[in-house]
DNA sequence: AACAATTAAGTTGTGCACAATTTAAATTAT
DNA sequence: ATAATTTAAATTGTGCACAACTTAATTGTT
């Protein structure tokens, strides 16, 4: 494998910019819903799963609480979500949707077809392109483990 | 195309969620040389085309002036590199390593390949992969030139 | 030459992203 | 049952990333 140390040839910049691009592209699509990406991840997640806790809202963004619990707050401000604590378990914060939070889905039902109408991408490319970013993603979790077992 | 709101189905949300966890692979790689994932990419550009100036650079990583004055300013602290203004026009800044920033080049050079060993990934399959965020890239370029257009 | 428009950096403010630490609740071990 | 350990959130501090604005140098226009 060719090593060089141009940052063209370095997939991790390649990702690093086509991560940063698209997201921009989402910017003036998410804000007339009034979200940041980040909090539309975790309202996608919520309006897939409502009434999840803070740490599992967590592994599926995998991110921590550092990141998680000013940006809940913020959504809260916002009034698209609550917290309380769980009942059984008075460690776990449970966030839900509020009725304006579960009014927003209609409006963001159809971001995904307009971005990839932005992108113009046919399914079967795009399929693919997950299937390489999932492929990328396991391999990253399989080096996480063997450095585990040792 | 399918269209949901589900997170795992969303090429950003998979974009997103891999370019971060590349970068988590890099940080213990880059915490001997003392550089940020950000700060390695400056570096990365430098020892390819030292004494750029500022634009240029942001034009390579796609960051404006606000991320990047402060991210050399911190290069300077370290002593990586040095900036001045360019002689035959005073609003560029020029960014120039100092001899510890090219001294740095050599234990950088192998980063690429302990990275890639990581992700235990052959070269046919680098090289698909690179050129389909390659292909994502160009496809958000290209709506970008579209919304020009009119 | 004088003025307007453009360009390059820098600054300010907001919001992630994450490491490290703290606090409190729940488990486990003794 | 009590002490030790683990777990869940929150907080603190650092460093991006970017929009909006400011300042200064350059270029274009008349």
């Amino acid at each position: 494998m060719e090593q060089t140390l141009k940052l063209e040839h370095q997939i991790c910049f390649q990702l690093y910019t086509a991560s940063k691009e698209l997201t921009r592209l989402y910017r003036p699509i998410l804000e007339p819903l009034n979200l940041t990406y980040s909090q539309y991840l975790v309202m996608l997640v919520l309006w897939e799963e409502d009434g999840i806790d803070l740490r599992q809202l967590g592994m599926r963004l995998t991110l921590d609480s550092g990141t998680l619990s000013p940006l809940v707050k913020r959504l809260i401000q916002i009034g698209y979500v609550e917290k309380s604590r769980a009942t059984d378990d008075e460690r776990k914060v449970v966030v839900r949707l509020t009725d304006r939070g579960n009014a927003l889905r209609e409006q963001a039902v159809d971001v995904p077809l307009q971005v990839s109408g932005m992108l113009n991408i046919d399914e079967a490319t795009y399929v693919a392109y997950m299937e390489m970013l999932t492929d990328i993603k396991e391999r990253l979790h399989d080096f996480g483990e063997r450095q585990r077992e040792q």
